[in-house]
DNA sequence: CAAAAAATTTAGGCCAGACTAAAATATTTT
DNA sequence: AAAATATTTTAGTCTGGCCTAAATTTTTTG
């Protein structure tokens, strides 16, 4: 008898996954920065989630945590919602790719399997969200997602945004007005050896931009 | 500092409301059956909410409850919530009308002031959800209901559906398949003193149709 | 109008999921 | 490699919102 996933349990596996993706597993206190918990808090919901049957964590003492098969499917399926959801929010609502974030942060939790199939069949079953990111499949398994940071990239390199990181509003409004959105094709001007910064060329546009490694880490591109 | 009103609160709130809809003060009794939930755990939550700053319910021991101006207030923003979003769903996500009843009282709970707007202007402000029962107004005001039982008819009298009863699907796929919607005009045939069962006349059907006062008291209609 | 029945409240508990303070373990620095 | 620092865990608490059992109050009825 499996016990029943809760909201907030969703949100740690969610995370978890995150965190798992860049590098190995995830540790506490990275996980209670994300959730705004404290520490303490992580670590005994880290060995409710490993003592679960079946079990949703992998966590050994002072060695983080990664996901079981049974928690990174439950985990995959509030990233589903998530990115169907600001999807729909965008396309259906009219909302700007910066506004949507918090709400489905909400909505992600509550709405039904109907709901999401629904959503899906509406919006003609994407495979990106607004940033770009990833939708996992319905039948709950995360594409391979094949860019690398816009970081990256050298002098005269030309590559395709595929997407942007999603959680900082007003990174996004300023990601929009200079036109950093998916699909749009970059070349490298320069590459400053000392700070990092790229000089970029967007197609369509007829002036260079110069962004640092606070924006080009945060954009991914795919050549 | 006014605290914070739950999702458990809420729904107290919405079914306290709409039990002094019927009647005068909700009972102790009615409410934990409307919300599934033991009466003594009732009775905690109403002394709370009456002990709130500022009080949401005037409640007395044995005397049942009723909503401060501020408890009303935050009810009928539920119920906007509800019934927009019933509206929504039918519209935009093409559920039935007796499937939307679950979905948006999980729902209703979560979205922001911004998401209801949003809904409301895509929506072009809607009166009546899909089952005719009408929309607390942007600004919290619930409009004056002038229909009335269905069961309250007789012999050779004719009526507009206005509304229909919400909460029992397999009502609503029933009133739906004979017809009994809001707008459809009504005519009443002959009335049983017996039973109370109304023989109607649906205008643009040719059969005459019975129903019982289960299906009477449900529906609400208009001179 | 008193006894029985029904409704409601009190009392005492439980559980999830958070917290803080203190202890233990890992990691980094010197 | 010992000391200093950072990370993580343990121990003990709290709060919201529910529960059951028992006591009390109100209502119904013979």
């Amino acid at each position: 008898m499996s016990e029943v996933i809760t909201q907030s349990i969703q949100d740690y596996l969610k995370h978890i996954y995150e965190l798992n993706e860049n590098g190995g597993s995830a540790s506490t206190n990275d996980l209670a920065a994300r959730l705004n918990i404290a520490p303490a808090s992580v670590t005994g919901m880290l060995q409710k989630l490993a003592n679960a049957k079946p079990p949703l964590v992998i966590y050994k003492k002072h060695q983080g945590v990664t996901l079981t098969k049974n928690g990174e499917k439950a985990a995959l399926e509030v990233i589903r919602h998530h990115r169907l959801l600001e999807t729909f929010l965008v396309n259906t609502l009219g909302y700007s790719w910066d506004e949507v974030h918090f709400e489905a942060e909400k909505l992600e939790h509550v709405i039904s399997e109907d709901f999401e199939a629904r959503m899906a069949a509406a919006l003609g079953h994407p495979t990106r969200d607004p940033h770009g990111e990833l939708i996992p499949t319905v039948d709950l398994t995360m594409p391979v997602d094949e860019s690398r940071p816009l970081a990256s990239l050298r002098t005269d390199e030309t590559a395709t945004v595929r997407r942007v990181s999603d959680d900082d509003p007003a990174l996004l409004r300023h990601l929009l007005e200079i036109g950093v959105v998916p699909e749009a094709k970059i070349t490298v001007k320069s590459y400053s050896e000392f700070d990092g910064n790229l000089t970029i060329k967007i197609e369509g546009q007829k002036s260079n931009i110069v962004l640092g490694t606070a924006v080009t880490n945060q954009v991914f591109v795919e050549k």
